[in-house]
RNA sequence: GUGUUCGUAGCUCAGCUGGAUAGAGCAACGGCCUUCUAAGCCGUGGGUCGGGGGUUCGAAUCCCUUCGAGCACGCCA
């Protein structure tokens, strides 16, 4: 069905229609004077200079073609052309009945329907999440929820970083650490032992000091440069070094990704695109496109309306390994041979623009896709700490995710404590749910291209604005649905109200919106917009709450009526939170 | 240096396909719990939308300029 928006757009646009003027000035917005009208409708003014009539004039021709309408409540030209409405409470309540009766509140879906790759998360493997990889899981699991909501076919991939220069280290870091194992030794041909050479907190600490030391130690560096090589060769040593690897380090990823409730269709990595790099490069040189340059291998690709210098792409590096973005060329590849989507798009740091600017170029220019398929890029915006710099903890280092989430956990779970006296399990399995709404909402209701300033205090807070805010909310609509059906009452089949109160009016007023509300969140890749209405919606729900004792209602229909709105306003927000990838416990 | 993103209340952020008196939350202050969860509701104070020009009947929003900040600019990912 049509938003609530086109439906009276429709109408106003045909009384300008009518009024003897074209049609396409009827568009109505939402009301930015809450206290004159429901909606506007300004097209008088833009009229006013084709039919060089005043716009008042137009405006007021406007209202009396909407004279006796079944939908509006009120029509009013106002100066100096603005046209204003009220709508009647029967009509939202036509519409909003229409909604609950829908398959998905009546959203209206594209007509065609993209197979999408999301491609998000991005870890490494042998390190911990860290903060740093919040965003991403965050955002791109809100982005998989909202495009497959809108019917596309989407797969979502975590796309480890399991192939570069971080392997190479590890392995030098093992060798040094213990020369005697049998991966190094060239000349052994036996089976490699089937239990990793270190445990997972070994290979944490691991990755951090060989880091450490390459930046000072050339000779280190340029070892570590060589296993990298030759893993990207298939060495079996260390290949299977490397399956040791990925072994201890996936589960632990996964038991993360799992608490904050992100999860992938495909556990694919870097590693994944090896098999399409030969033939790529090939191809690559054979098409022309690809050239030597300061002993790397590049690919041009300027365009002539570029403002700034483009670097070239560059496709190996002089030692002819594998670099970043050949494993994101080559995992292009390899989507399109298995997957073949229409659309791939990428959730990662802004920082690294540039970087997929000259991905999707070299690959729409060297045939590694078609040319109609779509190369997204989503960038988002650095965490940074209530100073205003990077989020580091306390003495200045990387916060770990697990750490991070444990500590709301615990704030979570006292607050619980001291509110109710609960079960101790139930409560830490609310305060889990809670803990991880006010995270993800923390962050999803800034813009994602943004920085966003991370605030521990703010998080544990949960006041105002807030995901705990939103729960709240949907735990005391729970909590009344309950105690009505307790008390005997059916809850099925009921029917809003045509006569209203205004609390009960405005909150059907945000309520309507919520199809145009996921179009717009899915066209613009923005899921704050969700936020922002579910707040909205939440906040209509609350003034409402406290304005009308729904229980204690004599009127039996009436009563009926609430607990309609309140049903549908608790499945409009449960959907929205779905969308954005958490949930609302049963009591908090 | 080149490019790019951004600058809105004390703080954190919305609003930006141009519309009327620029909105929230936090913080401050004042009310509301014998009644459906006070993690709530109601109210008060607080802004020349970084500065300056321009386009327009109308600019936080579009254009130019200037100041300030972040980020990116070939062999890390």
């Amino acid at each position: 069905m049509k938003t609530i928006m086109d439906e009276i757009s429709q109408l106003v646009a045909e009384a300008f229609a009518g009024a003897g003027y074209d049609e396409k000035y009827g568009k109505v917005t939402l009301s930015n004077r809450p206290d004159l009208c429901e909606y506007q409708c300004n097209g008088a003014m833009a009229a006013a200079r084709e039919y060089k009539k005043a716009p008042i004039m137009i405006a007021g021709d406007v209202a009396a073609a909407l004279e006796g309408s079944e939908v509006f409540e009120e029509v009013d030209a106002a100066a100096p052309g603005f046209l204003n409405l009220k709508v009647k409470a029967s009509f939202l309540t036509e519409y909003l009945n229409r909604m609950s009766s829908a398959d998905r509140f009546g959203l209206e879906m594209p007509d065609v329907k993209k197979k999408t790759v999301i491609d998000y998360g991005g870890p490494n493997v042998a390190k911990p999440l860290h903060v740093g990889h919040l965003r991403s899981a965050i955002i791109g699991e809100a982005v998989k929820r909202i495009c497959r909501y809108m019917g596309d076919e989407v797969i979502g991939d975590i796309h480890l970083g399991d192939w570069g220069l971080q392997m190479g280290l590890i392995m030098t870091e093992v060798r040094h650490r213990n020369p005697g194992l049998p991966y190094f030794d060239e000349d052994y041909k036996g089976e490699y032992p089937e239990e990793a050479p270190f445990t997972l907190s070994e290979l944490e600490e691991i990755y951090p000091s060989a880091s450490a030391r390459s930046k000072e130690d050339e000779a280190y560096k340029d070892e570590a440069m060589n296993d990298t090589y030759m893993l990207q060769m298939g060495d079996r040593g260390r290949t299977a070094l490397w399956k040791h690897i990925m072994n201890v380090s996936i589960p632990d990823l996964k038991r993360n990704y799992e608490k904050l409730n992100v999860s992938f269709d495909l556990w694919k990595g870097e590693s994944d695109a090896k098999p399409y790099i030969a033939g790529m490069v090939q191809k690559m040189k054979d098409g022309g496109f690809a050239y030597e340059s300061e002993g790397a291998l590049v690919v041009d690709i300027r365009e002539d309306s570029d403002t700034k210098e483009m670097p070239p792409c560059m496709i190996l590096k002089s030692d002819g390994a594998a670099l970043y973005t050949t494993t994101d060329l080559a995992t292009i590849a390899g989507r399109r041979k298995e997957i073949d989507p229409d659309r791939m798009l990428y959730i990662a740091d802004k920082r690294q623009e540039m970087h997929f600017t000259q991905v999707f170029r070299c690959a729409k220019k060297t045939g590694v896709v078609r040319e109609e398929t779509d190369l997204e890029f989503l960038g988002f915006g650095t965490m940074n700490g209530k100073d205003g710099k990077p989020f580091k903890t306390r003495e200045g280092g990387v916060m770990r995710l697990e750490t991070l989430l444990k500590d709301i956990n615990e704030e979570m779970f006292k607050k619980i404590r001291d509110n109710h006296e609960v079960d101790e399990d139930e409560a830490r399995e609310t305060a889990s749910m809670v803990a991880l709404a006010a995270v993800k909402y923390g962050d999803l209701s800034n813009q994602a291209t943004k920085d966003y300033i991370f605030d521990i205090d703010k998080f544990t807070s949960f006041e105002g604005n807030t995901g705990p805010y939103i729960l709240y909310t949907i735990v005391r609509i729970k909590s009344i649905l309950n105690k009505y059906k307790e008390a005997g009452n059916s809850i099925d089949g009921v029917k809003l109200n045509t006569e209203v109160n205004p609390t009960e009016k405005t909150l059907m007023l945000e309520l309507v919106r919520f199809n145009q509300v996921v179009a717009s969140a899915y066209s613009d890749l923005a899921p704050h917009k969700i936020c922002a209405y579910i707040y909205d919606t939440a906040n209509a729900f609350n003034s409402f709450y406290h304005e009308n004792r729904i229980l204690n209602e004599e009127d039996k229909d009436r009563q009926k009526g609430w607990i309609a709105l309140l049903k549908l306003t608790k499945e409009l927000l449960e959907t929205g939170i779905d969308l954005l990838g958490f949930e609302a416990p049963e009591k908090m």
